[in-house]
DNA sequence: AATATCTTGACATGATATGGACGCAGTAGC
DNA sequence: GCTACTGCGTCCATATCATGTCAAGATATT
């Protein structure tokens, strides 16, 4: 958007985009290579170095993927078109449940499929049986990936196209929100399971891309503490502090220019042992990417690249 | 949809297609070779790659053959043409509700035999796709009149004589509130229909009444907004206002001495414009007989009954 | 020295393509 | 009423494609 100030746009090294994308770095090498995706600024020796943009760029790519896109056919698509299509597809993709035939495919579409005709109908009761039994049926991957994820994503797209009613977002949301921590009470937990501290930084009011964050954790073994959005940051090191947390994750979307924000990340960081690790996931978070650094927080910029970092962390402090 | 035909020319590989369209690869395959149907072009290696208007023109062709038409008459059809016919089609057959062309050799005893035997069994598939083939050869009113009604009733009547476990009568219940709101969805609705708010009032937690009324609306070409049950008279009141709808159908069966109710039901006939119409239905609406007269409600005591209501009143507010 | 990353080439897998056969429903002819 | 024909959806076997992943050896970074 606005041009940044700092001269030296901070570039990352591989690993880190594999980090936060979620992506592996074979791919991201065979995605240049064939299909010209990205063109990184390189070291002396050779090594890629991305920036922030490239970044999204690659989580954009993921989006489309998903929605059915071949990679060979989005990959040299300008931002802006590739931004409109996604949203394009995520929408047309789901509002399409006009067919007849499928009787009873048990995947995730035709979930999604049911879900989105209830929201739409105001048929809130249809809405969680047809959530419930699909959580019953599926993994919980599959159900963030394939059901609640896309669902949101519409839902979203929808309500920012004025084609969902303010009130078919606010029931849908609520269920979706009952039914995501139904899920993740379901996932039981081992006894020695590390714990993290799951919530929304204070300013912070979407609260969703923080109930994802608990599902995905709570079925990766993690003990799941969720507080909720809008916290201070002295509540959540307390929090952190009676229950032993590891790690703290923060969700952030919107909004993304509070200048407190920055403020509240430092005094999180200072009140917690340098021993408890603090990620941040959510649209929002490159506007903070400055305070981010500073106070060491992993970026990840999807719920695959979240799932790698509880499985490849062990939470051991 | 939109008609917002962004240049962005990403171009949508079979499986999209196929998802948005509910053909199958095999199908479009054949189209193509045997009628000409679309000339997608291909990648370097030979795989399909269809554009936007490519879907539309399938959707189309589905929507036709939905009609009656044969694929080998249409395929060469422009565009134009075949648009205007559908909508041809789709106003045509709306306005001849009654059944001819079907032949009566399936009819409803025979399905209804079959799903029983399915409920006995505690076999959910089956009976699911017992009940979705009778609704796809029947029309909506031979289904509610002869296969669902009479299952409901027997099924009720099993239960109580304990001849049914409650397991089944679960199992039951959910495929054919399925069913039922699948039936309501398939029903395409005009431009201009009229709307109706159906639900339960709060304290009656028995919704098959009202999601067979809705099936009932949708088919005679009602915009049909189901809120389900056990629903407070803010929540109608704010659903109606929100939908514009012209009508409040209510299904009451138990309780039948709630003492709220009645307070409920003169809640929403004041929430209400007057223009707005309130009908009540269900085999428990005897007991509020009172309060009904009160608000102006028309009863209907079956099917029937709303379905000539539904037909006689135009709904124009 | 220990990792991390690079390049190249190969490989595995699921999605598609193709031609042809099959089967069912309706229709025409006997 | 029976049979053959026609239209059309579906299925199969096999080949090719698109794309993610892996292996190996070389170089870079820390």
């Amino acid at each position: 958007m606005s041009a940044t100030q700092t001269p030296a746009a901070a570039l990352h090294p591989m690993r880190i985009v594999v980090q936060r994308t979620g992506l592996t770095p074979d791919l991201l090498r065979a995605w240049e290579k064939r299909y010209g995706v990205l063109d990184p600024t390189r070291s002396a020796g050779g090594q890629r170095h991305y920036t922030d943009a490239d970044v999204e760029h690659l989580v954009l790519l993921t989006r489309a993927i998903q929605g059915g896109r071949q990679i060979g056919q989005i990959a040299r698509l300008p931002i802006a078109e590739l931004q409109a299509m996604v949203e394009q597809d995520e929408i047309a993709a789901r509002s399409t449940p006009l067919r007849t035939s499928t009787v009873a495919t048990e995947n995730g579409d035709s979930v999604l499929a049911a879900a989105l005709a209830a929201v739409d109908r105001f048929d809130g009761p249809t809405l969680e049986s047809t959530l419930r039994g699909a959580a019953v049926r599926l993994s919980i991957d599959e159900m963030l990936d394939g059901v609640i994820g896309p669902l949101l994503f519409t839902i979203g797209a929808l309500w920012h196209q004025g084609l969902l009613r303010p009130a078919n977002e606010h029931l849908a949301t609520s269920i979706i929100r009952r039914t995501l921590s139904w899920m993740t009470d379901q996932a039981s937990l081992s006894a020695g399971a590390p714990a993290i501290v799951i919530a929304t930084p204070a300013g912070q009011s979407h609260e969703m891309g923080a109930m994802l964050a608990s599902a995905a954790a709570a079925s990766n073994g993690w003990r799941v503490i969720y507080l909720g959005c809008d916290l201070p940051a002295i509540e959540i090191a307390n929090a952190v502090q009676r229950t032993r947390a590891t790690t703290v994750a923060l969700s952030i979307v919107y909004p993304t220019d509070d200048d407190r924000l920055a403020g509240e990340l430092r005094e999180l960081r200072a009140a917690l042992p340098p021993s408890v690790a603090i990620v941040v996931g959510g649209s929002g978070s490159d506007g903070y990417s400055p305070a981010l650094r500073e106070i060491g927080a992993e970026v990840l910029m999807s719920l695959g690249a979240l799932r790698n970092w509880l499985r490849t962390t062990p939470g051991a402090r």
